[in-house]
DNA sequence: AGTACCACCTGACGGC
DNA sequence: TGCCGTCAGGTGGTAC
């Protein structure tokens, strides 16, 4: 699921559970999501220190940690997410790494598909270095976009996934940008006007903003948006037409054919 | 610089 | 009921 709204509404429920809170014990129960950090590294880093503050960039959660600097950074992969619990319910099927804080809770990062990652970073900014992230999709400006957007060649979806260009968008989120945008996945980036550009850029604006209001619940946002639609009556609410759906650089797309022409 | 394909994983779902 | 292929909102690597 983990698209920029889902880990901007894990990164404000760790900042209201995980924060500030001294941690006992650090939990491995699946050492596959760890990246280029050992259990023991892990453990020795957090356990007795608490988090300071949390921040997110793109698809990844920081969180720096104190009595030693250091930040721990989590990506969720297709099925992450946090769960905090007390120490005596039942833990999730899914946690694969708990820090268990001394108020006898629980912070569960958790994965299905093990396709999420826990690390450790000195610094945001090594982070953004070493995976190579644009800026973040929430905080960019028009001026920013459309340069970034026009400049890059091929099809304007796999642009907009792209994270070294802008970080934090993900397939569905690029699908619902360009239905709002009308504008076909497979349009040439480089052959966008300036005003599809720049449209682009205010639903992105729009859809993040909504997202997150909405806690990044596909049920909660509006029927007007492609998101409610897709896996349900795959009908267009704007003109009342069939979604099509397509691979877009190895990617299934959802679309209407008729409202986002390729050229327009 | 693009794209296409594979790999990494688990689990749900539909067809037979 | 069970087996099988397909698909899923992630990234990273390879080859062309």
């Amino acid at each position: 699921m983990p698209e920029l709204p889902d880990v901007e509404i894990f990164t404000r429920y760790f900042k209201k559970t995980a924060l500030h809170k001294t941690i006992g014990e650090v939990r491995v129960n699946t050492a596959k999501v760890l990246d280029r950090v050992s259990s023991r590294e892990l453990r020795q880093s957090l356990e007795s220190k608490s988090f300071a503050e949390a921040r997110r960039h793109g698809k990844y959660l920081l969180a720096r940690f104190v009595k030693q600097r250091g930040w721990l950074a989590l990506h969720f992969g297709m099925t992450g997410y946090l769960e905090y619990f007390k120490d005596n319910s039942r833990t999730p099927r899914h946690s694969r790494v708990e820090f268990l804080f001394r108020n006898g809770y629980r912070l569960a990062f958790c994965n299905q598909r093990l396709l999420g990652k826990a690390a450790l970073v000195d610094s945001p900014e090594q982070l953004k270095g070493k995976k190579d992230l644009g800026p973040d999709a929430g905080r960019l400006n028009k001026d920013e976009f459309r340069a970034l957007i026009r400049g890059s060649r091929g099809a304007v979806k796999p642009a907009l996934m792209d994270q070294k260009r802008l970080a934090g968008l993900g397939n569905i989120y690029s699908d619902e940008i360009l239905f709002q945008a009308r504008v076909h996945p497979k349009a040439q980036s480089g052959r966008l006007s300036g005003a599809q550009a720049d449209r682009i850029h205010e639903k992105m604006r729009k859809v993040v903003d909504i997202a997150v209001r909405k806690k990044a619940d596909p049920q909660r946002v509006p029927r007007d948006f492609l998101l409610p639609h897709r896996d349900t009556d795959r009908i267009c609410p704007s003109c009342g037409g069939r979604f099509k759906k397509i691979k877009v650089s190895g990617r299934s797309s959802t679309y209407c054919p008729r409202c986002q022409k390729k050229t327009r």
